[in-house]
RNA sequence: GCGCGCUUAGCUCAGUUGGUUAGAGCGACUGAUUUACACUCAGUAGGCCGGGAGUUCAAAUCUCUCAGCGCGCACCA
């Protein structure tokens, strides 16, 4: 017997050796001779952004994927995760910019773009080489011979043949569109980055000639010259549509025209109003249909423009207050709501109110129709007109994609009902670049210009590229086939893609999980996944949110040091089914660091109790002859262990990994070590030979059936623990067969 | 406004399709222990399963309703 197994479980002088062995091994990436005849299990890992360590949400995610890979591949399927990071545009620029303004009191204009990209690329390298490691310190079996970056070479030519083929079938469009401004961070984000918070602010009533409108924010009404109202108001019965009215404003006189649309709501404030197309999105709107004019009122930093007359070159804080008093000082303010409440569109990333401006950017277009060449979409046939919303929806609709829970079902048709075309041009560095390139039409310079979109520049002299970076989730929706080597038709791709899952948080699945949805159905005709398992958060003791701001996020690598990786991963899973989100605490990882302990002094008794010598010609205990009562009682464990099998299993396909890990906790605790061992004992000290032998028989068959059902949960330990048992010397744990009915 | 959750022991949470006496971990209490267990075992206390109504032979579980908490989306002049 193993010396080691004489002293308590030691994870630190296991863990990273068992690593290297598994790593070794090659058992991380698939056989491609064997491929072919097995089924095949495959998963993109969800790649964690270059912007910082892992927390415990992450180790989550990561443990629920280690536990249905490594199940898999014990049940013989041919088995990829396929491992990789996200650039994370937005959120890792901010982070360099605002490291070097702390180190250097430099702005990312005065390095210039090439040297603040290099410093972004080293910021990344070296947070990737952390993640790196702390994925390794899990224990996850990841494929690492296949690793990929959202921003690598590989992925580029990706992104820009994905681009290329959806501007040529009409998909991507360049657009003079309102879009949400971040002053903060100087760039447009997509719908699905903003939040919104609840802001009590006052109400202003204004006199506009005849009509009293409303408004939260008089600092943006200098330009106002349309009023607008329902065409059933009756109050308004008497001004028509297109009539002009002269009227007194803050900054002298004005004509205004009266507008009469029916998106007004008539029980709202005086039921009219008057519009600012360039900053709100509903008066843009209204702008479009009527065909009106717009005008730029706030520029991009936040500063009111020339409209403004006296208050131009104003930020809008410092002059709303002088406003009101002008307009008081007029006569014009009738009376003020103090108790007005309204939401405000913050950006998620910078904690600033977005400001809708209108600009020239560039978008996904949803529901633009374009022919499908080549469908493996259930309800959408081959050569068929359909729409990226169509796609979106059908793949769910028809089951052909699953999630789980499924009620998150209900929550994407809702937000796919509500979904705008996708702004995917981002005024930041760090990313994609706009494969397009722009050239002066040279005989008629007011002609405007030439656009190339391709994959590699254009040939010829005069070509500038365009400036933007794209959505980072733009390259991120193509993660689960750019990995396997799209647009090459790769054996990668045609083995392994669909996905057999995708695991990730239910916060990204609108960021991240339709756009993969869309962009496979677009490029591959296909699904991306065929199951989305969807995991809630992750929370401290106190049910807050993780987040590095409140220093709560909770290093695994410290929990890992302190109590084991396979401690933190039983604690991570037990007690967090789908979708809920779910606490961590120390206490609760220290309660399966004991649990390892138990597992580690329940193997030594066993092999302190066999008789290795006899133990080749020990009889299978199912065929022992049951005359004897005590051994009766033995195969009924045996018996009892296979229904669990069969149980688990069920579970574990079932992805209730929740309810697995919580039987087999009690399994080997409270029936194996507390009952059977315990029973056992009396028949290996005195018992007739024959007892003896199926006391040992089925201890040891019981324990190797329990390792190889904890190795999912716990693979460490119980690898660990595989290497000393009899049997166990010449094989992994990791790639035996998963026990079965029969076995 | 539309939609989705959650509410179970002192604390944190399980409870898959309705089916014995509702479970676990931590905590509390009483014992045991020259012990496979530094991290052990046996046991005890602690629950009108958020309130109310209904369906059913049977409800923590299904339906309706109310309340509190959380979340998503939309509106927001």
């Amino acid at each position: 017997m193993n010396d080691k197994l004489l002293r308590p479980y030691d994870w630190k002088e296991t863990e990273d050796r068992i690593y290297k062995t598994w790593e070794s091994s090659g058992y991380f990436t698939h056989d491609t001779d064997k491929a072919a005849e097995k089924e095949v299990f495959s998963i993109a890992l969800p790649p964690p952004n270059v912007t910082g360590e892992l927390h415990m949400g992450h180790a989550f995610g990561l443990t629920i994927e280690d536990i249905m890979v490594r199940f898999h591949r014990m049940r013989g399927f041919t088995t990829l995760w396929l491992p990789g990071t996200d650039h994370a545009a937005i959120a890792t620029q901010a982070r360099v910019e605002r490291l070097l303004y702390e180190k250097e009191q430099k702005t990312k204009k005065d390095i210039g773009r090439d040297v603040f990209l290099k410093s972004v690329d080293d910021f990344s390298q070296q947070n990737h080489d952390i993640i790196v490691n702390q994925i390794k310190k899990i224990g996850c079996s990841l494929d690492w011979t296949r690793e990929a970056f959202t921003l690598d070479e590989r992925r580029s030519i990706a992104v820009k043949e994905a681009f290329k083929r959806m501007f040529e079938a009409g998909l991507i469009y360049r657009g003079l569109r309102i879009v949400n401004w971040d002053p903060k961070l100087q760039t447009t984000l997509s719908d699905d980055e903003l939040v919104y918070k609840e802001e009590k602010t006052p109400f202003y009533y204004l006199k506009y000639g005849p009509f009293t409108i409303g408004t939260a924010r008089p600092e943006t009404k200098f330009g106002d010259k349309y009023v607008v109202m329902h065409p059933d108001d009756k109050r308004y019965a008497r001004f028509s549509h297109g009539q002009k009215i002269s009227l007194e404003w803050i900054n002298g006189p004005v004509t205004a025209t009266v507008i009469k649309d029916s998106s007004i709501d008539i029980e709202f404030g005086t039921g009219a109003m008057t519009i600012t197309p360039w900053h709100d999105r509903t008066d843009f709107e209204i702008a479009e249909r009527h065909n009106l004019e717009k005008e730029q009122i706030i520029d991009l930093t936040g500063k009111l423009t020339g409209v403004a007359g006296e208050f131009a070159g104003m930020h809008i804080k410092k002059a709303r207050p002088l406003i009101i008093e002008k307009l008081k000082a007029k006569g014009l303010v009738e009376r003020v709501d103090e108790h007005y409440t309204h939401n405000v569109a913050v950006s998620e990333r910078s904690g600033k109110t977005v400001e809708p401006q209108i600009l020239r950017q560039w978008f996904v277009s949803v529901n633009s129709k374009f022919r499908i060449e080549n469908s493996k979409i259930d309800g959408i046939p081959s050569g068929s007109d359909t729409t990226l919303k169509e796609i979106m929806r059908k793949t769910v609709e028809s089951g052909q994609i699953q999630m789980i829970p499924d009620r998150f079902v209900k929550i994407y048709f809702h937000w796919i009902d509500n979904l705008r075309d996708w702004c995917i041009s981002r005024q930041i560095w760090y990313g994609h670049r706009i494969p397009v390139w722009y050239r002066p039409k040279a005989d008629q310079p007011r002609a405007g210009e030439e656009i190339y979109v391709g994959v590699t520049p254009p040939a010829g002299a005069g070509w500038t590229q365009d400036e933007d970076t794209l959505d980072t989730w733009f390259s991120a929706g193509l993660w689960t086939f750019s990995t396997l080597g799209w647009p090459e038709e790769t054996d990668d791709l045609r083995l392994f893609h669909p996905t057999s899952v995708l695991e990730t948080g239910y916060d990204i699945l609108f960021f991240w999980v339709a756009r993969m949805i869309l962009m496979s159905g677009f490029l591959l005709g296909d699904i991306p996944f065929r199951k989305v398992y969807l995991h809630g958060l992750v929370r401290d003791e106190r049910g807050q949110k993780l987040s590095k701001s409140l220093g709560n996020a909770g290093d695994p690598l410290a929990m890992i040091t302190k109590y084991g990786a396979d401690a933190l991963r039983m604690a991570l899973i037990v007690g967090a089914g789908a979708g809920n989100d779910s606490k961590i605490s120390e206490e609760k990882i220290k309660a399966y660091k004991h649990f390892a302990n138990k597992i580690w002094n329940a193997t030594r008794f066993v092999l302190e109790s066999i008789n290795s010598t006899s133990l080749q010609s020990l009889p299978q205990v199912r065929e022992l002859s049951s005359s004897n009562p005590r051994i009766a009682a033995l195969k009924n464990h045996i018996a009892e262990l296979d229904l669990l099998v069969a149980e688990l299993t069920n579970d574990l396909e079932s992805f209730r990994f929740h309810l697995a890990a919580e039987k087999l906790y009690h399994y080997f605790w409270h029936t194996f070590a507390d009952k059977i061992i315990e029973e056992s004992k009396p028949h290996l000290k005195g018992g007739s030979p024959e007892e003896r032998f199926a006391a040992e028989a089925s201890l040891l068959e019981i324990l190797s059936s329990c390792l190889k059902l904890l190795h999912p949960f716990m693979p460490f330990i119980t690898e660990e623990l595989w290497s000393y048992l009899p049997k166990g010397r010449q094989t992994l744990l990791m790639v035996e067969p998963w026990p079965t009915l029969s076995s």
